[in-house]
DNA sequence: CTACTTGTCAATATGATTATTACAAGTTTG
DNA sequence: CAAACTTGTAATAATCATATTGACAAGTAG
């Protein structure tokens, strides 16, 4: 089991748009090119993070751009745009039909879910803890070190 | 994207093996009943948890048996038995053919691994924390209250 | 108008997960 | 030993999620 990549990949476009955009349109071509990732899926990557208020995008004209600066994006808000985990469904996978006539069967539930609830919060807490403008920040070093 | 039933279903196991077990023989069927997951998926965990040393079977006898005490087993320890995640590829799916001809393609897996590691470690850490014992025994405390 | 780009649908592959059938091999009971 | 039962495991199928691909309507800019 795996985190969908659609997030890796969300986070290798902002990048992108960090630090071309101002030379370049960033065009969902382009970043097709640059993560390997086919465009429509980098369009539909695009449309969520725009949903939830991340980037700008407008057809034709062509070019994403940042909705909001770097350090008040994080991997949370991400992770939330391109739905990594269902809301309703949550981290873990239930098995689905426990016996109701089983003491335990009837109980399974109830007794895990605030503990797995609590496990999945600790996972998107650490997500809360890192800004893209840290992401993007280290990058661009990387890159000048080159 | 969510972790494998399997997780859930062997602590359902677990549980019942320390409910039931002194009272009857607790078997594949048995459990299979119990948590409406097939009995061959049952065998299959019993077999990855047989492998951690967390449980005992024998061909032919039937019944499964816990192989250390309860407060001596996590859920993590449950979570690398019926592997959740795999080792090498760790929690997230990074999206795979970056392009390296790209400053930010050749580079974002460097900037990220670390902290996605951090991610996964914080989620692993959670796990530790909670024991079997502490699920047996509520679990116990709600069937008595019933 | 033309060239380009996004938004989106539909069809297809690919891969992971779970279910199911089947049977060899071990254990217990009589 | 024979019968009944159980685990271990392989192989196959069914189901579902993920990712790819081609196509085209609609918006934008020159």
């Amino acid at each position: 089991m795996q985190i969908t990549s659609k997030f890796t990949t969300a986070v290798h476009i902002l990048t992108c748009i960090d630090v071309f955009g101002e030379q370049m349109r960033v065009t969902s071509e382009f970043l097709s090119g640059s993560t390997g990732v086919n465009a429509v899926i980098i369009r539909n990557v695009l449309a969520q993070l725009r949903s939830a208020g991340i980037v700008n995008t407008r057809q034709g004209s062509g070019g994403a751009h940042l909705a909001k600066p770097l350090n008040e994006i994080t991997l949370y808000d991400v992770y939330l745009a391109v739905e990594c985990v269902d809301n309703d469904e949550g981290l873990f996978h239930f098995h689905e039909n426990p016996n109701a006539r089983c003491p335990v069967g009837r109980n399974i539930h109830k007794v895990m879910d605030n503990r797995l609830s609590a496990v999945q919060a600790a996972m998107e807490n650490e997500l809360k803890s890192v800004s893209l403008s840290e992401i993007v920040a280290d990058t661009k070093r990387i890159i000048s070190e080159e």
